[in-house]
DNA sequence: GATAGTCCTGGACACTCGTCCAAATCAATT
DNA sequence: AATTGATTTGGACGAGTGTCCAGGACTATC
């Protein structure tokens, strides 16, 4: 179970990869063994073989995609020159796509599954503690007045607006970015 | 299926009184006829009887109860003289209780479930926009600044932060309120 | 080429699910 | 008391579920 062959590790990862891609399309108890290895091209048989249960499989593709999504699209803002830039930034992007992103879908499964799930809950409380951790230091650096304040009011409003957004595509980001603009101002003495 | 009797209408009360206490407990997909029956202290078949299937039944009690949860818990916050400390006592209520809410379970379960179930979707949208447009209305005449950019940033950031706060239960509201009170800080002409 | 270890196959097992229905029960009217 | 309609019962049906396992295939080592 530890050292892994190449072989191996390629179907297990593909096992991993189909759960993952359908977490967001039939939600988290739509993801069987028997659909997981239709899509993955894959024997039913040979999921307990590489991963112990169903339940874990989804805990472990699931802990997976959303620490990459946190580094891939709210780290990558961070090297902005201007708080209040990388803010509008992150909303417009986050926006910008789909509104039925699957790695945002995947994320909201994910929260309401860990509520049932402690090892989910705390790997997920991890990455999200992270990301408040970085948005906290990048904001003290630049200056700006409540950086405490500013990362979990942050965190918050874009975690719940893009919750509620699911569910109301139209719903316009421009009032958010309103609102947290004055939150993320420098202070007037930072150079 | 309209004019239900009178004995009629109590056996389905408690059928959907249970389904209702169920969707926290076990989960969205967890609510199965079964289960509801032996909360209800009723026969399975009888379910069939009173309501379609249970995929009606599921969103009949969520939808009911998420109604009844902003009507609740947000309304009463409105008769405060000032918005600053309406925020902070929605908050402040809202975190006083159990971190496991099972009304906010609800919520979440129910949330997430409308990504595929285009009734349950159009219900709950409806319901938050009627909150937005009253913290809104309300923002505005207490002389609030920005009301729609106050109501929209409220709604997400406790939205998102009590989604947090189920993984998290010793996360603390104070840095949010103090992100928040800026926002809703009256215009200086204000009376 | 034989052996050993890893990987995969196909099918079985016991279970739960949503839904349905004929028959039994109950309530109220005639 | 008989009849009628609404309500409840208990069990059945087929489909889908997670999990397991005896064996086949495959690969690298001796």
């Amino acid at each position: 179970m530890n050292a892994v062959p190449a072989a191996g590790a390629s179907t297990r990862e593909k096992i991993i990869e189909a759960a993952a891609s359908l977490i967001p399309e039939v939600g988290w108890g739509g993801v069987t063994s028997r659909r997981v290895a239709e899509r993955a091209g894959v024997n039913p048989g040979v999921i307990h073989y590489h991963v112990g249960s169903i339940s874990e499989l989804r805990r472990i593709a699931a802990a997976g995609k959303i620490r990459m999504f946190f580094l891939d699209r709210i780290n990558g803002a961070l090297s902005q020159q201007d708080p209040t830039v990388a803010v509008e930034l992150i909303l417009r992007s986050l926006c910008a796509g789909d509104s039925h992103d699957p790695e945002l879908l995947l994320l909201y499964e994910s929260l309401v599954a860990a509520n049932r799930d402690a090892q989910l809950r705390t790997d997920i409380a991890a990455s999200l503690s992270q990301l408040r951790r970085q948005l906290h230091d990048w904001f003290a650096e630049q200056g700006v007045a409540h950086p405490l304040a500013a990362a979990v009011t942050l965190t918050a409003a874009i975690d719940g607006f893009l919750l509620q957004r699911t569910l109301d595509p139209d719903l316009d980001p421009t009032p958010l970015i309103e609102g947290l603009a004055p939150l993320v101002k420098r202070r007037p003495g930072h150079l």
